[in-house]
DNA sequence: CACGTTCCGATGCGGTTGCATCGGATCGTA
DNA sequence: TACGATCCGATGCAACCGCATCGGAACGTG
């Protein structure tokens, strides 16, 4: 057994670099010699790490999927009506050193949306952030004076934090202002009596 | 004076082409050639209608803000608390034909996040939506039995609006439940007794 | 110490891209 | 009808792309 090389670890390089191009200069401006010369590898190195560029697109696709869902498995952990709010919030990508993850997310919803393999991938988390994210709703909203739809504002709830993220990244929105619409709409579906009202707003705050 | 050209409607038929293709296959799918196949021209014709790829793409942006604006000076101009719930689902570009639209917008969405230039052009527009939303909200939640915050209900609104549009470019909502997920988000603004529930409501489901 | 396997990285190749070039067709004008 | 401005579209070109190839270095094994 001749030299042997940590295929696993070097793949994790070579998707740093793709993130940290694709973050730059959009997923187009990822080509494998640029790639290899981020990472500090000849293109022989990279090309034999994966079996052609989509799969080295598709695997740093799935790095992004499983932020996501690492994200929601931690707070389907600890399921307190305070963790809606910093749950969102993580979603959005609203964080301070987030900003390089969602280019890359964006860039890959964009590519996505032309090529269903890709979709398929991203749309793989979703009905696990749906159910928690209702689970949550349900628990905010109890007590509240009209019965409230789980699942219709939790849906709301994942597409306002995509829609935050999109106007983050075209500098429509700072985070600090995304964070606030974030909140804002916490604490109105919480309703002027919710029982998780100030707990949820404090948290949100707190964590950027 | 011999032989001449209109430009402008040149331009006009060459960024159909471009529409055509970006909604097919991706702005990175738009290649000089292929718009110029498309659009039935030689590439010469092409490129004489610009001064180069850039400025043809980023015409058809204006061409895409410009549909925006459209809306909203139509919304604008018949600002009764009816038309927030029909000038939302326009702005979501969530009605029957115009899912190419979406997959031209999100295209270009994508790469103005790594392209400052292109940003302005679609940030442009966003005052005066916002304008125009916050004015509709102020009405729909007139009567409410708290006070409302008009700018941050607009603010989600749009952002709302874009993940929407995101999502179902993705496949994760159907047109149909993109437009209730709208429609709930407007009926709770309204209120239990806000005075334009049923007709917002009623006027946002009859218009896809 | 030879051997064979594995990895290396440089190079070559076919294809595509955006753009420049250029001879000829077109058409109003003098 | 002869001229010149304008437009046409085919072609050329340099750069870049992803991928295949290949001789040699590296290294555990018999």
């Amino acid at each position: 057994m001749p030299k042997q090389v940590d295929y696993a670890e070097r793949r994790g390089r070579v998707i740093d670099a793709v993130y940290q191009l694709a973050d730059q200069h959009g997923l187009e401006g990822v080509t494998l010699r640029d790639v290899a010369r981020v990472a500090g590898l000849s293109m022989g190195a990279v090309q034999r790490s994966f079996r052609d560029k989509d799969e080295m697109l598709a695997l740093a696709l799935t790095r992004v999927s499983e932020g996501f869902a690492d994200r929601v498995r931690a707070a389907a952990a600890e399921p307190s009506p305070a963790t809606l709010a910093r749950v969102l919030a993580d979603l959005a990508l609203l964080g301070a050193g987030q900003r390089p993850e969602a280019q890359v997310w964006l860039a890959f919803v964009a590519r996505a949306a032309v090529t269903p393999g890709l979709a398929r991938t991203l749309r793989d988390g979703y009905p696990e952030a749906l159910a928690l994210v209702t689970g949550l709703v349900a628990e905010v909203a109890d007590g509240r004076d009209g019965p409230v739809d789980a699942a219709a504002e939790a849906r709301a709830l994942l597409a306002l934090a995509d829609g935050l993220t999109v106007q983050t990244l075209l500098g429509q929105l700072d985070r600090g202002e995304a964070r606030r619409v974030l909140e804002h709409q916490l604490r109105r579906l919480a309703g002027p009596f919710g029982p998780a009202e100030r707990s949820a707003a404090e948290s949100a705050g707190g964590a950027g």
